[in-house]
DNA sequence: GTATATGCAAACAATTTGCACGCCT
DNA sequence: AGGCGTGCAAATTGTTTGCATATAC
């Protein structure tokens, strides 16, 4: 992958941001360090990046977000103020469940808990 | 609710099947009973059925699949055959991590296991 | 009779793509 | 020089909505 100045801010602006961006949220703010990128450009780059590993491409309902943590992890989603908090939940007992009783060979999973964080009590 | 000859049609066609079919394939079977329905009429059907509680509405990606099972459960999907499968997963373990770690409220849990199915051996 | 449902088409939002030009290497 | 990356706009895809007409009750 060549060098492109508009990759790397891109890239930069998710690694700063824990919210899982959007990718217009991006766009608005790779603007303000390159006015006259385009929205096309950003999407490209945000495919890019996540081909190459380097971001991860996540779904809430059905707008794509954005997430520099490639370590595997799971969402907590909160219905209150919208935000999604990354965790690290023990997934063993579910690989194992599914293993034994529908012979199911999992390579990804994917959890993510809705409710309301502690922000709210 | 009032009664809809297309609602019950569209209803039975989501329920006949396991496959959590999108709203464009739910549009093609309609179509065999109703020929001119409008893809628009599906839509709001099935809108109005998840608002209901009568279906429910679940992501692939950015894409919408329609699920007449309601009972809390879980998906297992398919790499090779793309078929989604569901299950039933212990999650009280889940809960009470979350709730003891993140003082997080879990309200809904939502777990897919992506992988192999037992057809591929 | 009145409100809700329909078909149709247009509007929308999110994302992708074709093209001519520009910039890494 | 050669090709990948860009900006722009148009195209796609999935979904929603406005409107006049039709239908349930």
């Amino acid at each position: 992958m060549r060098y492109s100045h508009q990759r790397e801010i891109i890239s930069e602006i998710v690694h700063s941001t824990n919210s899982h961006p959007t990718a217009d949220w991006v766009y608005g703010e790779v603007r303000r360090y390159i006015p006259n990128i385009s929205l096309g450009t950003v999407y490209r780059n945000l495919k890019q990046l996540t081909d190459e590993g380097i971001i991860r491409t996540i779904y809430d309902g059905a707008v794509a977000r954005y997430d520099w943590n490639r370590s595997p992890h799971d969402h907590l989603k909160c219905n209150v103020c919208g935000e999604m908090i990354d965790v690290q939940l023990p997934n063993d007992g579910l690989r194992r469940t599914v293993k034994d009783e529908y012979d199911f060979e999992v390579s990804d999973v994917e959890i993510t808990l809705v409710g309301k964080c502690n922000k709210h009590a």
